[in-house]
DNA sequence: ACACTTGTGTCCAATTATTTGACACTTTAG
DNA sequence: CTAAAGTGTCAAATAATTGGACACAAGTGT
């Protein structure tokens, strides 16, 4: 069990159930929420390595605003938890919007229940990846670098240091 | 006309004609491929500043395997050119699979002519965007030390940086 | 309750990096 | 062709990083 809690947020009790089931035998613990309301909250008290989030939340309103502001004000305050999307309404557009927008997967209902485990997984995995800084520093330095069509002098001001500094870091 | 060139692979001629009028107005230059083949040779002839990729090849092959395999060529050759997928069989896993390829955008045909444009200018606009090296070792930093629940010695480490040097980065 | 391990905050001296300024030489653009 | 901008390279001053050290706090298992 190296995956551990995870946070279910559903208005649907069924759905929540069957996800919690779902779910049960590959974390540690399956938080459910009925509504977003307290997801803040409990977020920070209970640091969940994953979110499933519902779209659809306020009955009849399907357009997935609901869902879209839950997902930008959490991932806003908890940018390191991964959050994946699910919906009834499968929408391109939405799942665009969901990506671009901080989501780390999107999944549409009815859902497959080894694929939302291999999903959720992977975002927890993904999220978990760690890079030590010198690798960082070079690959930005490398794009900079290119983005400026080889200009070290501009490359190294756009990235606020000296051109011999930025010399002497693509030397090596 | 801040906008460069554009690229625009697509078999349907028809298409390429309406995308390039569509284009023309906004971008330098315009320069369309019916087939992907030559696309690798072309980008590195041109560099343009984004791909308008259409996802569907082979005649009869509507899966998108094909375009999406395009779109992985392409993008592990030029990671810093955004690519954006076109295709007329709106899939949202389809969607969400090239958009974790790293594909810039999905937009489905029939396409507005005004919000193509927008999705491309967006595209050159984010891939455009230049972070200073301090900013991000900061950003990154932080980010590890939260993975690590504030434990600077497995942060440092992970980081492969020493412990003190961790202590003043965080300290300033 | 005890020793044991792990991490923290802090210092130092040795080693590396970075910066600023300079100079002769290419490239590039008007 | 000339002026402006960029390159490669050097040196000296300054700043950052490292490895080692030490006392002390917190958590582990027995």
């Amino acid at each position: 069990m190296k995956y551990g809690t995870i946070l279910v947020i559903d208005d649907n009790p069924a759905i929540l159930t069957a996800v919690k089931i779902c779910l049960a035998g590959t974390f540690e613990r399956v938080i459910t929420l009925n509504s977003p309301e307290k997801a803040l909250v409990t977020i920070a008290q209970e640091n969940p390595a994953a979110i499933l989030l519902d779209m659809n939340f306020s009955l009849g309103v399907n357009s997935g605003q609901e869902g879209m502001m839950w997902l930008s004000a959490i991932h806003r305050k908890f940018p390191d938890i991964p959050i994946v999307l699910i919906t009834a309404y499968a929408d391109v557009k939405l799942a665009v919007r969901a990506l671009k927008n901080g989501a780390a997967d999107f999944v549409t209902k009815p859902w497959d229940n080894d694929e939302l485990i291999r999903v959720l997984k992977d975002a927890i995995d993904k999220a978990g990846e760690i890079i030590p800084l010198d690798q960082l520093e070079t690959e930005h330095v490398r794009k900079v670098l290119n983005k400026c069509d080889g200009n070290m002098k501009r490359a190294a001001d756009l990235l606020g240091i000296s051109r011999q500094t930025l010399y002497n870091k693509v030397k090596n």
